[in-house]
DNA sequence: GTGAAAGCGCTAACAT
DNA sequence: ATGTTAGCGCTTTCAC
């Protein structure tokens, strides 16, 4: 790498690619075949091109680029939740970290946008939002988290022509979506609960809106009448943090219900209730069993660990990444489309386990109980 | 919002202004203007042209406008650690906030770039990031969070062209930079505990090779210097987490180091250590009185609550977009900017801190010290 | 008020 | 192997 640059004042990347071939003595096709490494160029040509790239600091452009190829190697991920809710979430670190990872693997660019509380948000924000982010017509496509029931976002950006994946359930059923089997977690965790001879089950749901937390608590109620136990309270947390299991384990403690198992709508919620329990004096899991949902930091780093039902964060971001490249692949039919396709092979065919939904286009991946101490003495 | 997309198949947001101008029957300079609002528009021939775009479903293609433009309206923020450093960290949950917020208020989206740890990864993977991010060329602009010392990836985006804003100490004091005082916060801590009448002061430093943790670790010597009390211990914590901050303390306390006066990296760090006195029998503060750095959620949380030097992060990252727009608009010899203007009290301009007369480029903003029970009784 | 035309920086047929 | 030419989708003088 040259040391610094010299002549030019080059001031930002503002020499163009005309201008290295004027200096280079070629032609502009000559020059753009040099920056692709297309074989046809003299190596003698070839570099003397390359030096003056490098003696002007010469930088393509990659908005031309992207306008000439039709796509731009940017993805979205949206997350309709303040930061103050996202950081500080494993869940949330695993999927970003998942998804990140597998669109650079694909050689592409993931701006994660954060949006404000989608319940308490006026639509305005929200719909604002849905149009920067197509009107600024520089993603490929998104991978939008469906945190809301009737969420308008995906909808808005699909109207808007934009290839989008939802990570949970769409309201729209007809959009891709990769989720993972709620329903069955649920009933997982109840059903453990009560091979362990528990029959006062109580549910601290996730926050009231949320697809995921709904079906949670949908499966674990099926489960309890499947199994003639007894529903003896459900409450929502605000949301699924720790201090918000603490808050709401307070709030159910403090109407009087006495459960002996408990199913949490995340671990953090169960890490909290467990608090909230041991402030009470109950003991866990001799008192009350404690069953969580996620499998992730705070299920292991609790005491006692967290018997839980653990879900594949990462997978479900990866899955969602290469379901929104096969789209981003699908739709632009843009010219100069064939060249690339899937040569990277990295377009895994994901019949995996679960239900492989309509023509593919929902992804349900299984859940699996994994049991611990707060249901189970060591 | 019309019901479906009617007349063509419109597969995606494939229609152009120019088809929508043929549709109109008007010339593609006219829909441009009304798509930009230009009032010498006829009233009716604007209707006419909406209704069109309505119709169709038009979306402008952003790429194409940004080529025109010159810009894209998309700032990158660089943090080199991994996705598990980041989350769950109080200090980047508000950076993040903060800049995200600020690039909304300008219009911008941000594209928060994670990539792994600074320290362990191979230059490889960093220059390759660099040379992505400005070979992708979509970025207008990028603000850095330095993590490291010589961190080669702001000179290599400045190198692309590419204006940068680092947040810390950037290797390259020519740099435009944003940092708070560090080096006060560690004079700060000290002389707090100094006043209490503590002798024997410890330091549970953030991680060798940080920037800021070097400062802070420098201005608690210098004052400990001063004080002519006594440095008995500094032991670097791995991050500055929670987990970080027991360790380093379970470290210093195993090799006999029994200070009565401890000054943290960070606010985690500081809990963690108050863990780690705690299950060492060691009562905070009557044993030893702690400070940690930073005034984030951990402090507040913490028993006791915790002294600190409060850092004015979200004014860091709001400045440091602030700062990046005017570089933007600066480079960018395009359409004036807007929005602008740092309305924050406490820019402390360093000047001359760099080299040449380049003025301004570096801002220091000041830390407070906020005394809580970990050093105080109540 | 509206249109024609000239590009922004790059790439990809077609020639040669 | 290299140059010529024609755009990608949009904006913007400059005429009328």
């Amino acid at each position: 790498m040259a040391a610094g640059r010299s002549d030019h004042s080059t001031s930002g990347g503002r020499v163009t690619l005309k201008e290295v071939a004027r200096l280079a003595g070629v032609s502009r096709s000559t020059t753009s075949r040099v920056l692709n490494d297309h074989p046809s160029v003299r190596p003698e040509v070839r570099a003397r091109v390359q030096e003056v790239m490098e003696d002007v600091g010469y930088v393509p452009d990659g908005i031309a680029r992207s306008l000439r190829r039709g796509h731009t190697g940017m993805l979205g991920l949206l997350i309709p939740q303040p930061a103050s809710t996202v950081f500080g979430d494993a869940y949330f670190a695993t999927l970003v970290s998942a998804v990140v990872d597998a669109a650079q693997r694909a050689g592409c660019t993931v701006a994660t946008v954060l949006t404000d509380d989608p319940l308490a948000g006026r639509p305005d924000t929200t719909e604002r939002l849905a149009a920067k982010l197509s009107a600024d017509g520089l993603l490929d496509g998104v991978v939008a988290t469906a945190s809301v029931d009737d969420d308008p976002v995906p909808g808005a950006l699909l109207d808007a022509g934009l290839p989008v994946v939802v990570i949970g359930e769409p309201s729209d059923a007809s959009t891709t979506s990769v989720d993972v089997d709620n329903l069955a977690g649920g009933r997982l965790a109840v059903e453990h609960l009560v091979e362990l001879g528990r029959a006062r089950v109580a549910v601290l749901a996730g926050p009231e809106g949320n697809p995921s937390a709904r079906r949670r608590l949908e499966g674990a109620r099926r489960a309890v009448e499947a199994a003639a136990v007894t529903l003896v309270g459900v409450e929502a947390a605000d949301h699924f943090g720790v201090e918000d299991g603490r808050r709401a384990m307070d709030r159910m403690l403090a109407a009087g219900t006495r459960p002996d198992a408990l199913v949490a709508g995340s671990d953090a919620i169960a890490v909290g209730a467990m608090a909230a329990l041991d402030a009470h004096g109950l003991r866990v899991p001799d008192d009350v069993a404690v069953a969580g949902f996620d499998d992730l930091a705070p299920a292991r780093v609790s005491t006692p660990p967290l018997t839980t039902v653990a879900q594949p964060v990462a997978s479900v971001g990866r899955l969602a990444v290469h379901r929104l490249l096969d789209l981003v692949g699908t739709e632009a039919t843009g010219p100069a489309r064939d060249a690339r396709g899937s040569a990277d092979g990295r377009v895994v065919p994901v019949t995996g386990s679960g239900v492989d939904g309509h023509e593919g286009r929902r992804t349900v991946l299984d859940v699996a109980l994994v049991v611990r101490g707060s249901t189970v003495p060591d």
